[in-house]
Parts: C-alpha cells; structure tokens; sequence
DNA sequence: TAAAAATACTCCATAGGTATTTTAT
DNA sequence: ATAAAATACCTATGGAGTATTTTTA
C-alpha cells in the first residue's frame, strides 16, 4: 500500500466520483482508477460501489476511510512538524511576475488557473528577475514569469519554458518628435535618456548589456522602472524612454505615449522559471501546462 | 514522502546502521543511503549524524522518529483491519515442498535462510504439487518447490525458476534381481508394479503421462507414496518400485534399496514456483534468490 | 445514448541494483 | 588499513499518460 492510494480514496469518496477525484488530485481518471483497483485488488476488498451515476463506498470502504484518515492526520502531524504541507493546506502556488505583467496580459491568465482549482491558493507578487531567481532557489517563489533575452537565463537550477518572444520597443512621448517615426534604429537610442531598472537589477544589466553589445551611449536617466505609474508619467512628461516587448507597448501607447518599433529586432523572451531539483507534479504541474497552453492560443 | 522512507528512518535508528537497516529490510545499503538522503533534502533536515563507526539520531531525527511511530502505528491498525501484515508482524514464507524434499537437501537450504534472517519466519510443508498450485493461487503458500517434466508446469498465473535438473531411477529392493543391472531400460518398467501417488495427484498423472506415452503397462501396484517411511518399507519388501530423481535415489539406496538409473534418461526438473501476479520484493524475494543461489553451487 | 469507469498500450521517472569512491578512525 | 556511507551509473518496474472500450441508468 502506499499513502497515494490512501489519499486518491479519501479524495474519491469525498467526491463520490472517480472522475472528479482525478482532478482534485491532478491526475488523469484512469490513473486513479488503476491505483484503486490495485489497492482493493491488495486488500482483497471492494472500497466502492461503483455505478454510471453515482460511485458510493462499500460498508469496507467506510471502514477503510475511516482508518486512512487516521493514517492522514499521523502523516500531517509529521508534516506539520517539518514545516511541510498538509492535507488540510491548500497548495500555495506563489509567483513571481516581472513589473509590467498586467500589460502583458498575465493576469487573467494566472487567474484563470485559480477560478478553475478551488483547492489550490495562489500568490502573485511582483519581482525583480535576479531575485526571482534568487526565491526560486529558496523555495520564496515556485515560478517566475520573466523577460530576459536567451543568453541571460543558463542558470543550472532553474528550468524554463519559454511562453512567447516578442521585440523591443521605445515606449517614448509623442512631445518628442520621434514619437512620429515608424521605426527607431538601434544605433539612435544612444540619444535618448533611458529609464531603467536599479543599478543591481536584471533590467539594468540586461539594457546595459545591450547598449555595450552595440557600442550605444548608455544614457541612463532614471532608476527603478519597477514603478509603473511613476515610468509613464516620466515618459509622457518626456523626461526619458523607456524599452519595452511588443505587448506592453501596445498596451501603454496612448494619445500623450507613443510605442515605436526598433530595427533591427531585439528579440526578448517571455518565459516561465521553476527549480530544477524537484519535479513537478500535482497543482504545480498543472499549472505549467496552464500558462503554457494560455500562452499557445 | 514515502512510507518506504519512513520505515527505513525507523530501521536505521533500530539498527544504528544503514548496512544493517538495508539488510532487515532486504534492499541494499546505496539504496537506502538514496532513500534517507531524498527524505533529508525534502524535509530540509538531517535526521542522522553519520560517521564511519556511528549513526545516531540528530534532535531532529529523534522528533522525526516519533512522528514516523505514530504514522506507523496509525497504518499498522489500518493493515490489521484488512487482515495484512503489519510492521509487528514478522514476514512469514509458506513454502510448499514435494514429499522426499529432505532426501533432496532442501532441508538445509532452507532453514539456512530462516537461521540467517531472524526477521523472517518460515512455515514448510509437504503438499502434493496440484495442490500446491492451488494454494499459491489462494496465497496459502508464497512458494511450492515443485518436481515435474517441464511440459506439466505451464499454469499461466505461476512463475517459476529451475532449481536442478535430473534423471529419473527405479528404487528397487535388492532382493529383486533387477538390482544388479547397472541400468534398466524404460521399456522394462512394465515388467515392475509401481509405488505412485494417490489417483487425483499430479504424480499418478505424471507417470501414467510417462507410461503412456511409451506404451509401457501402467502397472501400479500401491498408491499415495507420499508416505515415505511406508513407501520404503514396500520397496525394500519388494512390493514395488519407486521411480525417483538421482539425488532422491542416492539419498534412500542402502543395503537392502538399490537406485537403478533409468535408459534412455528421463529428464525431471526441481523448480520453484510463486504466483505471478504480484511482484517478489523484500524478505520473499531474498528467499527466491537463496534457494537459487543455493542449488546453483 | 450518453456519461462515467474500465481497459489497453505506451512512456519515462525513479527505486533499487552493482561497482566504485570517499571518509573517518 | 579498514569498515561503512556516499556517489556514479544502470536497469527495470510501475505510475501516470492517451486513446479506446465497456457498462448501465
């Protein structure tokens, strides 16, 4: 026996349904129908009575629920005292999402995932990359949602799903007469005062990066871009611009800020961040597929 | 976590040592080595303090194996109330033998496994090999140690392994003036009345299955020769003979039984058979390859 | 006939094996 | 030097997946 199976029929019984139970658990229906009928196969017992409509316990069954509960609760005890989750814990999934995650559309995303898991809590919390990083390995965080070109991700303990890549724009103020243009060059942001991230942060290492890479003044004007509000206001008061993916921008433009293409195309990754060393499974699994496939349709 | 982990947490702290531990729980020693270390990472915690003459129970370990007893009792009360084995519960292997086994050394062989695994219980009994079959698929026994022609042992539902190959004899009272032969040939045996199993037994088949198929007068002259004291005494008062295995027939030949090999050699196989549904692990498994071992040198 | 469980198969993660290295007395 | 645990690597089992069939209200 193992303590799986006593969990799948504690969840099936709650549910009076094989199927339901399967999704509570973040497993498949067959897969929970074959952990049963191999316990009951072991125990030589009949857990439930199973029927198209409806799927109850057997008189064995109760029996064995009642005891697996004992079981549960000795195992939660155990948990509980190792600063580990319980039965009784929802599963917290917490994330961390780069600053301009509304824009980009995560929001419903992620939210979406919680309306649909009623068992499962969720935590979202804004986080510069290094960090998130850094709360990855902790266990702080359990994903991250970061923009990042390729090169800047081989971090060995974390994997990644890359969700979408996108290109960067200046997010400039139509004061500025190039608000006009169609296409900004690469070369000409030398002459624009950049708003960025703190000195220490991803953000900035990654412009600086860029602006090096390209022999490009680096002209910095401000710090912190993390403020959202504070960087458009500085943007449409003309104090700098600001480099932004494809989707923020086109969120942000409006009649005083104007989103401008860069040629050639600085590609930047959207991607999904989680720790190597333990595998994914249950809700957490879940809900990798779900921003994944989110970001597929 | 694993209840696994958890009883190999229990064993260490029993033992003080991960060889010893492995070797009551039957696995080896890297593989608990992996087991505690896993549990140890995921509980963020080490449980014990190891070093070349020692391993103790941190603080940690001590408070961890309190919870695991409580875990481990709450499951053993589950266990005893679907009639299983409990951690209490020494394992026990019924082994099912033919009826001169003791002839055939398995005596030895098989108390030598019971006298090295003092966790371990051992129940031996002479059964007919049909029932034998029955009572593996009943899980009246765990192993049948099973004499036969290999064409008789196809039940779907056992495994099994060959244990030693031999050749049929005639046990033959030396009053008899066959004794003197150095070999009888099969055509001859009908010349003799045979000392066989009861009527419904595997054995009376086998050998009418033997007669049969060499047009050999199915002369019986006594059945149930399970009784081997008896079945002796009719030998040596040259009532009939007794077609046994070489080793079988060394064992019985004395100054009045001779043990006269038949021509052309009739092949019988000793094997072992367990039921195959579920699969050998721990103490069950370590007996399987104990009694091949054995019979392989 | 439609909804739910069972079954068939496939795949891959991992428990446990063997061989070897490290460590501490 | 030796005894025991850790580590590296490998194999094979079985848990969980997808696709399909069976079942019964």
């Amino acid at each position: 026996m193992e303590i799986r199976q006593l969990y799948y029929v504690l969840e099936v019984a709650k549910c009076n349904s094989f199927s339901k139970a399967a999704n509570a658990q973040f497993i498949t229906q067959p897969a929970i129908s074959q952990q049963i009928s191999a316990l009951e196969e072991e125990l030589q017992v009949k857990l439930f009575k199973r029927d198209t409509h409806s799927v109850v316990l057997t008189k064995e069954g109760e029996k064995f629920c009642a005891y697996a509960k004992d079981v549960a609760e000795s195992i939660d005890r155990l948990m509980a005292a190792f600063h580990q989750s319980t039965t009784k814990d929802k599963t917290v999934i917490k994330v961390g999402v780069f600053p301009f995650y509304k824009a980009a559309g995560l929001t419903s995303i992620i939210n979406s995932f919680f309306a649909a898991n009623h068992n499962v809590i969720g935590s979202i919390k804004v986080e510069e990359n290094y960090r998130a990083y850094e709360k990855l390995e902790t266990g702080e965080l359990n994903f991250a949602i970061i923009k990042s070109r390729l090169e800047n991700i081989q971090k060995s303990w974390v994997k990644y799903e890359v969700l979408c890549s996108e290109n960067l724009n200046v997010l400039i103020s139509r004061k500025n007469p190039y608000a006009q243009r169609k296409v900004i060059e690469l070369s000409e942001l030398g002459q624009f005062s950049l708003l960025t991230g703190d000195q220490d942060s991803h953000f900035y290492n990654e412009m600086r990066e860029l602006y090096e890479k390209n022999h490009i003044d680096f002209n910095v004007a401000f710090l912190n871009t993390g403020e959202v509000d504070m960087m458009l206001d500085m943007v449409k008061d003309n104090i700098g611009i600001s480099l932004v993916t494809d989707s923020v921008g086109r969120a942000y433009e409006n009649e005083e800020i104007a989103a401008i293409p860069i040629e050639p195309k600085q590609e930047i990754l959207t991607f999904l961040a989680y720790p190597r060393k333990r595998r994914l499974s249950g809700a957490y699994l879940a809900f990798k597929n779900h921003v994944i496939d989110a970001h597929r349709k």
